[in-house]
DNA sequence: TCAGAATCTGACCGAGCGGTCAGGAACAAT
DNA sequence: ATTGTTCCTGACCGCTCGGTCAGATTCTGA
């Protein structure tokens, strides 16, 4: 049996104090001392400070993949509500995850594990604007597209209470008509 | 004839490095290395670090101060459009104060200069839902508050381009049937 | 001309940072 | 019991940070 348990309870404390304090807000020091266990141990499990972000990042960052590439299968005309519901469905599945990505942008945009992200949000936009070419329908669609995250990180109700409300707004603006 | 020549040149300096790397990400000796003096010299007209940036985001408060006083005096039939309108020239007006201010959140947050900056957002949010006490409304309110700022701190084309752009994707979520 | 105020500086300080390293302790397989 | 591996640690390193201070220099008004 594989101990893992130092390298989880590493990650959890580390979450913990990153939303409390940000990224840069937290030094390797303060996880180490709520933990329990020495700095060096740290650097034992993870080679620098930010393999724990990419770490704790990771499953986000996989499942905003997927949703891209399941958005690139969708038609025009379906592409906006799919990439609504997918998008919202995603960013509340993972508050913490968007809330720590937010914190540390744009700082880490240049870094190898993070330049795909800028990819990634770009062909959201176009989901949200369903695939326009007008820059207005693109503006609309990055407005929404900010704003639905900024709520889930800073808003904290349950997201059975956030979801439609989110979803309305989203459809109300972005597919005009439609309701 | 009073020089404020050295104070005005650190304050130009200082926003743009604060926008290219971030105001945690600008030491004191870099801003002094650019402006050409020490940073004992920056140290002698701004107190404290923080200071700098409280004078470069100062006169953004005080229009966001005047703003929601405006609104104050708006009846609820209008109110919503005032504020987006209102809030559209403003963070227009100041889009670097605004990409700031969001840098530094939300550790600044509890800064006594900062504190009723939350309050003044939430009076804005306020506007945004036409002082609906629906949290469907407000949390529509929230979404196009936040995805307004952040289109305006992120994308580079021209305010002329950008407000109406803004301004419609703002009334056909916020005023349902009055477009 | 000269006193005093405003402006500026180099040298220095203590603290905190991410990261390294040699070696101790615990554990597993033989 | 011995060996090799995994896990962990205290001490230490080099560096950067914001900030201090005594004193030099420059400006200004009487």
């Amino acid at each position: 049996m594989v101990r893992i348990r130092t390298r989880d309870e590493i990650l959890r404390v580390a979450a913990e104090l990153f939303t409390r304090y940000g990224f840069k807000g937290t030094s390797l020091h303060d996880i180490a001392a709520e933990v329990g266990c020495s700095k060096a141990t740290l650097l034992y499990h993870f080679a620098h400070k930010d393999a724990i972000l990419l770490a704790l990042v990771e499953p986000a960052r996989q499942s905003l993949i997927d949703l891209v590439a399941r958005l690139a299968g969708v038609d025009d005309r379906g592409v906006r509500e799919a990439a609504i519901d997918g998008f919202i469905d995603l960013v509340l599945r993972y508050r913490f995850e968007v809330a720590l990505i937010y914190d540390v942008t744009p700082q880490f945009l240049q870094e190898p594990a993070f330049n795909r992200v800028r990819e990634l949000t770009d062909a959201l936009v176009a989901g949200f604007a369903g695939r326009s070419a007008d820059p207005a329908d693109q503006t609309a669609a990055k407005v929404l597209l900010a704003g639905i995250a900024a709520v889930v990180i800073d808003d904290k109700r349950d997201e059975v209470e956030l979801r439609p409300a989110l979803v309305a707004v989203a459809r109300r603006a972005l597919l005009p008509g439609k309701d």
